[in-house]
DNA sequence: TCATAATATGCGCTTATCCGAATAAGTTTA
DNA sequence: TAAACTTATTCGGATAAGCGCATATTATGA
């Protein structure tokens, strides 16, 4: 136990980074926004999102895979619903962040009246 | 503005993504930890996580970058220090989503009185 | 200015990620 | 079982990220 401790908190460290590099995509950014109004079919996703039905499913694949989002069969169909409400949370606050301080130097703001 | 307002969404989100890419690593995890107890030193941090100097400096350069560091110079030391609390609170929340939900899967908990 | 210390960058390499296109696999109805 | 529908996976090529190593930059002090 005092060995792994070490080791134990490195593997804590990288699937908590693994959680990070499921969110750092646009569109599965967008999926959990959507998932987190009430859960989707992948069609209803494709069709929601105008992308081909294999990057959806692809996308969702990696969240599913890092327990990010929850799939349950309906019938012929697989329902998607947010594992997680805090990752929502989550994303707002580095929404913020990103409001407060990067978004002023990467992108030229017109001051209008 | 009618014709800008999806493409400014679209480069807001990727920002957003951006910056949980930032975060899609242990080492800068801990690089954010470490400097919410206080600014550091890169020398500091290099000893402070055993590390490589260029490694530990463009881990730090891809943090400052994205604005979720501030690099200050101090003589011929650099300080780096966290550029918003709010940062530490999201890495918070996912790990908690983590400890709740994903954990479980993937290490094995050896149950002990 | 020269030497030294602290930090940053460039280069070559390996590894991971993303996308499109095609295809496979599971489910329902006939 | 066959056909239709929904979802998942595989492959190949392009792009980006990571690391170790060497070196460049910036600042201090003699």
């Amino acid at each position: 136990m005092d060995a792994l401790s070490p080791s134990l908190s490195q593997e804590v460290n990288q699937l908590h980074a693994d959680i990070c590099s499921a969110l750092a995509d646009p569109t599965r950014i967008l999926l959990l926004y959507t998932l987190s109004e009430g859960p989707r079919t992948v069609n209803e996703l494709t069709v929601e999102f105008g992308a081909p039905q294999p990057t959806i499913s692809r996308h969702l694949k990696t969240l599913r895979e890092r327990g990010l989002v929850i799939a349950t069969r309906k019938g012929q169909m697989v329902e998607y619903s947010l594992a997680d409400k805090r990752l929502i949370q989550a994303l707002d606050l580095l929404r913020a962040v990103l409001r407060d301080g990067v978004l002023r130097r990467a992108i030229v703001v017109q001051e209008v009246d």
